[in-house]
DNA sequence: CTAGTATATGTCAGCAGCTGACACTTAATG
DNA sequence: CATTAAGTGTCAGCTGCTGACATATACTAG
């Protein structure tokens, strides 16, 4: 409908023109203190322009995590039939991590500069935060779906996708902040901090519950 | 050395005001919505006195959460000694609960007006998961001197903290989502998820390594 | 009580993020 | 080639936020 077209083409070269050097200028020189116009008048173009492409300056140094969340999700979903739900959020995230960072594109490279503009920015860390979150409501109502329960009342699912959530962020972080950036290590470090995470969490939490009679009654 | 003068009474008093009027504004008629001159203007400022108040616009909107954030953590510390970390965030929490929230001071009022607030706007909450961030970070060091362990190479003591904000934050949203705004409502919601999150953390996993040879062997 | 000092506040100017409106250029379509 | 639609630039303007300077008000010493 839409591809390839000489339009189409220009405008995809300009957007990751402008994530590019936004990236390269955030990590130079800090997220803060760059203007958004430095931005656009390095790629040549409007500061109006930068705005039609993206809405927010913080849009610029998270855009790529969007695609990836999108595969992330569906990785889940199709592993969610015959999985339980930590467990497949853990393996997702794993297969995601492999192809989409370990494999060495622009991409990747792309990621690894907004996976530690957003561990050196706090600002860029709670908008990362919230992506999760948006992402992380709709897990949890697939695994609610998929148990058959309310996830307004009941906490489990979205307990489950925090806890994910939670070690993801604390391996990362324990990755990026002593030295390395290396790609093998950010993804050893998760999955060892996964590990340690889903070891603590008792066996059979995260599975559907077979006959659940009362709605919360299973505390204390 | 600087209590109860006229001067420090008003600053106090405009303090509250601002306070006061912004979380109502902000309530009414939605916290982007509503501007900073209006603030100021409702409690008859200027506009550059506010920001001598408050750094940021967020910060009145969560200015509560700062003593409470602190009262916290002094209830924390105090319980760490003889408390497994995860059971002591609990107790510490229910303890500020009762007495910071359920109390119907003019405090508590406040407080429950952010918490509805920071529950509807994504942007305040996300500056409240900063706010979590920052204060877990402390927690975490705190557990991980207890145990005599590198905070920034051993990922349990902040996995701990992270899962029990995971906790705190799924229970408010449980409560606040779907219709109460009771006080004791919060706090029961908040309690039973905590309840679920520590059932199903393995019993022993936030308790001090007696005996560590390995740094991250525990993984399978 | 008065004079002097410190502190809080107001005013003003200005920057950065962001948006609507309008005009212009350029690619697509017939 | 003419028409249409889409992308872009320019401009004006709002909001959050800050530095600099002047003014008013509370504290303090004599």
């Amino acid at each position: 409908m839409s591809d390839s077209g000489l339009r189409e083409r220009k405008k995809q070269q300009t957007r990751t023109a402008l994530i590019d050097t936004a990236l390269d200028l955030f990590l130079t020189q800090g997220y803060e203190t760059t203007t958004v116009d430095e931005i656009a008048a390095a790629v040549n173009v409007s500061q109006r322009t930068f705005f039609r492409y993206f809405a927010t300056k913080e849009e610029v140094a998270l855009a790529c995590f969007v695609e990836t969340e999108h595969a992330f999700f569906a990785e889940f979903m199709l592993r969610l039939d015959h999985e339980a739900p930590f467990a497949a959020l853990c393996t997702a995230w794993r297969t995601i991590m492999q192809t989409t960072i370990l494999s060495n594109t622009e991409r990747s490279q792309r990621f690894r500069k907004s996976v530690r503009l957003a561990e050196m920015s706090p600002i860029l860390f709670a908008g990362n935060l919230r992506r999760n979150l948006k992402v992380g409501k709709q897990l949890a109502d697939a695994i609610a779906t998929r148990w058959g329960i309310d996830p307004e009342a009941d906490p489990r699912p979205i307990l489950i996708v925090e806890f994910f959530w939670a070690a993801v962020r604390v391996g990362t972080g324990l990755c990026i902040h002593p030295d390395t950036t290396d790609l093998e290590e950010l993804s050893t470090r998760i999955d060892e901090t996964l590990a340690i995470a889903g070891e603590a969490l008792r066996f059979g939490w995260d599975t559907p519950p077979v006959q659940q009679a009362e709605s919360s009654g299973a505390i204390s």
